[in-house]
DNA sequence: ATGGGCACCTGGCTGC
DNA sequence: TGCAGCCAGGTGCCCA
């Protein structure tokens, strides 16, 4: 499910429910994860408050008073805030308890996503040491992306998935990016021209951006902390278009695979 | 170092 | 109606 704009949209969703807030109790129903939930992490976290949520890459960080959570979705996990009797449903796998009466409650049917505890700066934790630049930041250009894509061979989409290059682009909005710059998805990154760089760097910004204020994209179970689905769906221009019209061209847009991943875009548009 | 492929999971859809 | 097969938003790890 989750890339950053979805990532995004929880943390904004889940922002002011829980700042300040002191947690109550971890209750965890079914720690099995990517990663097992660690065993002892309830007694950790009772009567903790929570400092601030921020986000890295696609980790959702809840700030505690001794440490942060490190919290990842997966392909199909959402965090909501709830009242803590609603009702369950399957694959509810924790609730973290407010003292506001609400809770967090976190569902993933894959159990692609995961849940650490880190005592220290989470930048330090092994998941996130060795991560790329976040996109949005102005750190992240065109100049960037042209050095960093010199003598590699891989096409242009696995380079931008690649969380080592960049975070936080997923299989959606790298063929949404991509479409946007003119690029062809298989084009080796070393081929990339000074310009092109600098356009897919604005590409990428502006496809997240908006991506972000639309509240993410659904495709099928993605909802962000209110329980609301994401609309950026509706402005996608390629993903999942496959055989329809180019939007800007008519030409009909093609679907390929690259590393076992679809991949969309119009051969007219993109060279 | 780089790139490619696999594995981890459940659920929804398609086609026989 | 049942069932097999395929596909899905991520990413750490293994191997060449």
């Amino acid at each position: 499910m989750p890339e950053l704009p979805e990532v995004e949209t929880t943390r904004r969703g889940i922002e002011t429910w829980v700042t300040g807030r002191a947690i109550t109790a971890l209750i965890v129903r079914d720690r099995r994860l990517r990663w097992p939930i660690p065993a002892g992490l309830e007694d950790e976290l009772a009567g903790q408050r929570i400092t601030g949520v921020g986000r890295r890459a696609k980790y959702l960080l809840i700030y505690c008073q001794r440490g942060a959570l490190i919290l990842h979705l997966g392909m199909s996990g959402s965090l909501r805030v709830l009242e803590p009797t609603t009702p369950l449903i399957k694959h509810d796998h924790f609730d973290l308890l407010l003292d506001s009466g609400r809770c967090l409650r976190f569902n993933d049917p894959r159990r692609f996503g995961s849940l650490h505890w880190t005592g220290a700066d989470p930048g330090t934790h092994p998941l996130l040491r060795t991560v790329g630049p976040e996109p949005l930041d102005s750190s992240f250009d065109g100049e960037y992306l042209r050095r960093v894509s010199r003598g590699r061979r891989v096409a242009l989409k696995n380079f931008l998935m690649n969380g080592r290059v960049v975070v936080g682009v997923g299989n959606i909005y790298a063929s949404e990016a991509l479409f946007r710059a003119r690029l062809r998805p298989g084009r080796r990154a070393a081929s990339l021209t000074t310009r092109e760089a600098a356009r897919l760097a604005r590409a990428i910004k502006a496809v997240l951006g908006n991506a972000i204020r639309a509240g993410g994209t659904t495709l099928r179970d993605f909802v962000g902390a209110d329980g609301n689905p994401g609309y950026f769906r509706q402005k996608l221009y390629v993903y999942e278009r496959a055989g329809r019209a180019c939007r800007i061209c008519r030409t009909p847009i093609r679907k390929v695979v690259h590393g076992q991943r679809s991949t969309y875009y119009c051969p007219a548009c993109q060279k």
